[in-house]
DNA sequence: ATAGGATCTGTAGTGGCTACAGATACAAGA
DNA sequence: TCTTGTATCTGTAGCCACTACAGATCCTAT
């Protein structure tokens, strides 16, 4: 778990490269580092940013995690457990648990959305129906209780 | 389908009776209004805005596509099609089924995240691993590819 | 008349990016 | 060495759908 020695004797690459093997884009890595999510690299004497082995490892670390969901402020902290604690697992587990839950109840609204919009792209398909099924149920006019 | 008569002779009421009873916050309706999606109301002396009944109507719709997910423009596109259209139902259900695909897409981009994150919590939870099985697996320990 | 709540306009911010624009650096080829 | 094309820099602004003030004015009940 030594992975906060960012100043490792491996040839330092630009942006580019860091961005093309991480599948991050270049503008995003300026904006991790900008919201202090990824240390200031070291430069050329051009001023173009050189990137080690370390900061691959970070990136890959945060593109993983934004995959799965998690804030940048989420990462943030399991970042943290990870560079500070000897035993992280119990406060990164802790970290997880909050975001699946997050995660399910995203699932749970939008598996309610899709009923409702199943059911009324399958009415609105029929044929059968004089009026627009779809409108009818955004204007109200299936509630008895719209209107207070 | 006469929704596009907003003059009509019924009392007119403050934003906030507005907002109490659409569970709309004040500011969103003023945000609504300025983005287009509201017609502006008429005013008081006193330059208060004063909603009548085609306001509540057309604000219920606006909330109820909201919670259905669709955008705001999706939301102006069904709103003109239900004022332009004499049958506006085939053009409606397209504008439903592109906006369901988007959520079951979402739906299963966000199960693919809980499966991850459920089996990983529950690999932190079982005591008798030596690291951190969520922290290896976002620093990619557990992926051979990783690293290219 | 007064006081408290409602409402106004304008501005800025949220989260996580994304997209320029104008200027400079870098590397390859002639 | 020079030229050219690509890469990179900083700063600014925008996206989406809100949300939150701040200072000023309006409105209503006492």
């Amino acid at each position: 778990m030594d992975r906060k020695n960012l100043g490792d004797t491996a040839p330092r690459l630009p942006i580019g490269v860091l961005s093309r093997r991480t599948g991050c884009n270049i503008e995003t890595i300026r904006y991790y580092e900008k919201v202090g999510l990824l240390p200031a690299p070291a430069r050329s004497d051009g001023g173009h940013r050189l990137y080690g082995h370390g900061h691959f490892m970070r990136l890959g670390f945060v593109r993983r995690a934004r995959e799965l969901g998690f804030t940048l402020d989420e990462i943030r902290a399991l970042l943290q457990l990870a560079e500070d604690r000897d035993r992280p697992c119990a406060e990164a587990r802790e970290v997880a648990v909050v975001h699946l839950e997050d995660v399910r109840t995203k699932i749970a609204d939008l598996q309610a959305m899709e009923a409702v919009l199943a059911e009324t792209v399958v009415r609105c398909a029929d044929g059968q129906t004089p009026e627009c099924p779809l409108l009818e149920t955004l204007f109200g006019s299936f509630d008895p209780s719209a209107g207070k």
